[in-house]
DNA sequence: CACCTTATGCTGCAACTGAGCATAAGTGGT
DNA sequence: ACCACTTATGCTCAGTTGCAGCATAAGGTG
């Protein structure tokens, strides 16, 4: 049974003509405080933000080992909750000029922290991730800069050779549904895509030397490389996951409201939800239970401190937040 | 606005510490057939199957393409619908001597096809997935399999130290809901990688160099290096995709029954469906619509042929199968 | 104390789910 | 022609969940 002679042919050769790649590993850490999601950024002066990252080196046992080594590195953080998110590795993503010489890979990875400490204990920044992604916020309703995507985006169609146009009106209306279909939450990375194919942010025309003029960008505060696109990644991949995983509990303290809990998956999503309905939903879910405390911070009616119910993990294997009642107006 | 002038300072020295990686791009392909989920796999005479896969090359323009290529050249199937799963880089991974030597990356893809060219015709083979996974097909009931594996599990369970006891427990315990939780489809990966870890699936034994017994395996037919546990990394994702996306059309023909189609999600699933409520299920989710014709090769009253109705995918964003009334018993 | 704020309970309706019953329309055997 | 068997398809019915709003509770502030 045992098959220990046959391994060594098994492996193969690492010659045939694979140029070796360089590797990097990039950490979206999130944080969610004051109702803003808040991604970790490194500040360097006259350069846009890049999200923590650094290359795999062979003292890194695992990925995950090695991008948790990163972060702390870089901000002292030390991370929780991990998971791998994409891998990177198109010819050409960093540097158009530099399609000669080989792959760089980034393997992307989304953490979750309840980290509430300064800015200025770290060695980063906390950035409101709805700087670089002003569209994706709808908790306000529709955010005003949507006038100027659909313009830009109808323009953009209207000067497509005739071959693209059809499918690229397809994907304008499943990622941002102008027309029938609505807006979904979900859909950050498709927008940002397009946005970015259309030329209508700033990394755009890095790739294709300045063929939009700024005038006509549509915005959104741009990051560096290529990781404003991998923190729309992150942002899809998490927002879909809230609902059917109880992740967002990692995001907040160890007692919390059920309205922290809300405007927590509120700033998450970018949509506000119907605030019983929401209770209800958590409690019938059994995601939380009493701590016996009160909080009085509320600015109204003290409220309950809750905690989250480890269990659930076990007893409801697809249990989360399903953001029941999604307004379709806003409150008030 | 435009910042090409920062641009050189934005990439990184390549070399700094990091030793370049060897990088493979793997393919799980999947197909149902004959109502059997069927994986691509390529034989070997004396070696276990292993999936397509290749080294990324500096001709791949992309990640994707370079693994479309290594596909088509190793067992001549063109691929449709491609997304990323994966990326495996731990040291020691595929051979724990070569942990000197640096990073093997395997980056494994999913890809599905409604492929039902007969392996002959292939340079590779089509092998049902439940040969490497046993206990995964709950279609016909609690499969027998699944005595073994709890009295192996709490045997390891019992020899394990005392201080991983409590979190091995629970591990078990939501992996295969032997007590309360009940069984899980989508947990695949996890019962995988625990079977691994108590030495029960023979992959184990190549790297402890024996120290379970054949005798005490727990079965499933071995692949060579680590490609079940890629395999396995597929099933989850995809048990979890079909129930919020309607990828199961891409392994459909293009004009099926809806027993068909039932049969298919059954295959992948493992578990089997209420037939009326899966019927109601899709005809209310608009997943699809009339072909006109029948189909007479049911052995009973003749079928409607439908086809899927692309258009869902712009109405509505999650419309998936979400596995309606999982039968508890086996039918009839 | 009037009035603000937020918390929390409850109700009514619509839609969906899970399980099963009943009937339709083929096949093959006698 | 009739029977047994197979699969397709229509329908019911009760329990659950989702959506939306109303009402009340319990803090703070001028």
């Amino acid at each position: 049974m045992s098959d220990l002679p046959s391994r060594a042919r098994l492996r193969r050769p690492r010659a045939t003509g694979a140029a070796p790649s360089h590797v990097d590993l990039a950490a979206v850490v999130v944080s969610a405080t004051a109702e803003q999601p808040q991604v970790l950024v490194l500040e360097r002066r006259g350069e846009d933000d890049s999200l923590p990252s650094g290359p795999l080196a062979s003292d890194h046992r695992t990925l995950e080992a090695g991008l948790r080594a990163w972060v702390e590195r870089q901000t002292t953080l030390r991370l929780g909750y991990v998971e791998q998110l994409y891998t990177f590795g198109d010819i050409g993503r960093l540097d158009p000029a530099a399609a000669a010489t080989g792959h760089d890979l980034s393997i992307a990875y989304l953490a979750l922290v309840h980290e509430a400490r300064p800015a200025a204990q770290l060695a980063a920044s906390w950035r409101d991730w709805y700087a670089c992604f002003p569209w994706e916020d709808w908790r306000g309703g529709r955010p005003p800069i949507m006038d100027r995507i659909e313009a830009r985006l109808r323009h953009w169609l209207a000067r497509s050779a005739k071959a693209a146009r059809e499918g690229r009106m397809e994907r304008i209306e499943l990622a941002f549904g102008f027309e029938a279909g609505g807006w979904n939450d979900e859909r950050a990375l498709e927008r940002y895509e397009l946005l970015y194919e259309a030329g209508l942010v700033a990394e755009a025309t890095r790739q294709t030397a300045g063929k939009v003029a700024a005038s006509h960008m549509v915005g959104g505060r741009p990051m560096g490389l290529d990781h404003r696109r991998i923190l729309a990644t992150a942002i899809s991949r998490l927002r879909g996951k809230i609902k059917y995983r109880p992740v967002i509990f990692e995001l907040m303290p160890d007692a919390f409201t059920l309205l922290d809990l809300q405007r927590t998956v509120e700033a998450l999503s970018g949509v506000t939800l119907h605030k019983q309905n929401f209770r209800r939903l958590v409690e019938n879910e059994g995601l939380v239970e009493e701590t016996g405390e009160m909080s009085e911070a509320t600015g109204g009616r003290p409220a309950r401190l809750v905690r989250f119910r480890r269990e659930v993990l076990r007893e409801r294997p697809a249990a989360g937040v399903r953001l029941p009642g999604t307004r379709r107006t806003v409150p008030r």
